[in-house]
DNA sequence: CGTTAGCACTCTCGGCATGAGAGTGCTAAT
DNA sequence: ATTAGCACTCTCATGCCGAGAGTGCTAACG
């Protein structure tokens, strides 16, 4: 049973422990904390705290180390609710501000900010909608018999692609069959498009195809669309000291991987998840921890963000900033797609 | 004066070196390359090679290691040719066959391929045209008063931008705004079009105001827009086995930063330039070399890439993959963009 | 009974000496 | 001009202290 003052000891290792990243003992504790035990005292208790498997012991003769499962309560009830500093919540604010009005933006601008704020490496996704529909179309010539495929999808979204016709058209062309298109498409969605494109004039088929292509690769791939941000601030920590560990991180923070391995999907709505070590799937993250949340509208459009770090990382600060970031996201999502 | 012999020992201890690591001293070259010289023999010339400057010696009693004089004239005239094999250069013939046809999406699986057929890190800009204009504007309304600005530049560029106007506006009168844009600006680049708004309806000023941004921002930031990829390749070298050279690295070698600090635009014309230890400019990458050339047409659309490594890399090899890759892209490119 | 002082014990880590190994530079012989 | 021989130098791995930090146990204390 954790008793209080095993609670207040285990908090403070923690404390002490993700401050220095060195094994904190009875005697540096007290003194450290101007705690009215003695060293023995706190011994023990300590020694009832490993029993109970809140923390670890690197050797006989070495501080003590927090465990996984002593983080655990420490981020359930343990620690200290903060909240982002005013001044920094006006920092971000600003910055978004000024930035530009494209999610793929927003979404690179809140990693970049994230990690700064959370001091650890942050995660994007930008924010998908959960259909996808054909909205609009539109043909430009570039040169000769090449021209510009460019269609808008539901919730602005925007894809494009060049196709080669066999022979050049001209604008008035173009424009035809864009409108022809437009006429037969509009509102659909991947599923609805007719597979069988036999009935078409070859030009018009071509396009078709390009769209298909295009809107079957818009439902797929914008999931995987990540921003990446503040691996460095990761691998500053001593634990990445050492090369090996330092590349295997830098194996799963990559741009392209990291959705696949990051628990995104695991929120049932709200709110905000903590990962401790081995709890999120890869062992290349065992010795990190990972913090999760959704943002936007569960219904319509939104995205995912995670802050990575090592287990021994501030946790109180990086969950109010990732819960600062969602509610900045959510809000600036809802004001532009209602 | 670097005689016929002393360009050959030269020549095997960079080889050596290469590939180990290493410091290479005289017993061990005579006898891995079978040289009809002995050992003493090796080392009076290895003596007159480091007074000229072409290799180092990290202290009395370990073997030479090429200084960067001693890469430069290897890489100019000792150094084999190599040609891409031609499996590998099948294997990326294929990989942008089944590519699609998106500018970013050639540069982004250039550089994948550039770095893995390099053995390094590899840079690919996203091509730029040098000249920007204005060629067709689609204004769709996303939902009440917000509406998406798609604006198609030349050379197919697409630039996107969310506007909120002040009361909702129906298809038509979008429709109605971006004909008229379209027949005010059609083939106007940046400069040439007016700063001064005030004559236009206060809807029409606000989508000109987001093409009078995007233009800007189109002419500035796709020069900056670049691909990195196998950054892991150069970290994995022992010589970043240090964490701090390894940061110090991480830190250049970041997506948006890049494209500022490597010679990039230092080049003539065709051809590719080898930038050896402090010959570039950052010293941070002091310890490494760049290789850089120009891809695309100089007159029309073009980007350039460029290859990272220590210095202690297979030169030839990255030569050789750098110069396949620029005729691979400027022939993709030649075939769409005319 | 909870708390604390005292103490023996353990483990790490930095410093230091040691010896093997690799390589050089010089000199003298070929 | 080339090479064998040799003394010398420098690194690196190894092993060996001793200091320092911390623990666990026991016995004394309030």
């Amino acid at each position: 049973m954790l008793t209080d003052r095993r609670a207040q000891i285990l908090s403070l290792i923690i404390q002490d422990y993700v401050e220095t990243a060195e094994p904190v003992g009875s005697a540096a504790l007290a003194r450290r904390h101007a705690i009215r035990l003695s060293p023995a005292t706190i011994r023990n208790e300590m020694a009832r705290l490993e029993e109970e498997g809140y923390i670890d012991h690197p050797h006989t003769s070495a501080g003590r180390v927090p465990a996984n499962r002593g983080y655990r309560v420490y981020v359930e009830s343990l620690m200290p609710k903060e909240d982002l500093p005013r001044e920094t919540q006006e920092t971000i604010r600003h910055q978004f501000h000024q930035a530009g009005r494209d999610a793929g933006e927003w979404a690179h601008l809140g990693a970049t900010v994230l990690a700064q704020a959370a001091g650890n490496a942050a995660v994007v996704t930008v924010p998908r909608a959960d259909e996808c529909r054909y909205k609009h179309l539109e043909l430009v010539g570039v040169h000769d018999n090449v021209a510009l495929v460019v269609l808008v999808l539901s919730r602005a979204r925007l894809r494009q692609q060049l196709v080669a016709f066999s022979r050049a058209l001209t604008q008035e062309e173009l424009s035809g069959v864009a409108a022809r298109l437009n006429a037969a498409l509009d509102g659909r969605s991947f599923d609805e498009l007719d597979a069988d494109d036999q009935s078409l004039p070859v030009e018009e088929r071509l396009v078709y195809a390009a769209v298909r292509e295009q809107m079957a690769a818009a439902a797929q791939a914008e999931y995987d669309e990540a921003c990446l941000e503040g691996v460095r601030n990761v691998l500053m920590q001593p634990e990445f000291a050492d090369t090996r560990r330092a590349l295997e991180l830098l194996e799963v923070l990559d741009e392209h991987t990291v959705t696949r391995v990051l628990p995104l999907s695991m929120l049932s709505d709200d709110g905000v998840a903590v990962f401790i070590g081995d709890e999120n799937g890869a062992e290349e993250l065992s010795g990190c921890s990972v913090i999760v949340a959704r943002y936007g509208a569960s219904g319509a459009v939104s995205g995912a963000m995670a802050v990575v770090g090592p287990t021994r990382m501030r946790y109180s600060r990086s969950i109010s900033a990732v819960r600062y970031m969602t509610s900045l996201l959510s809000s600036l999502l809802d004001s532009y797609y209602q």
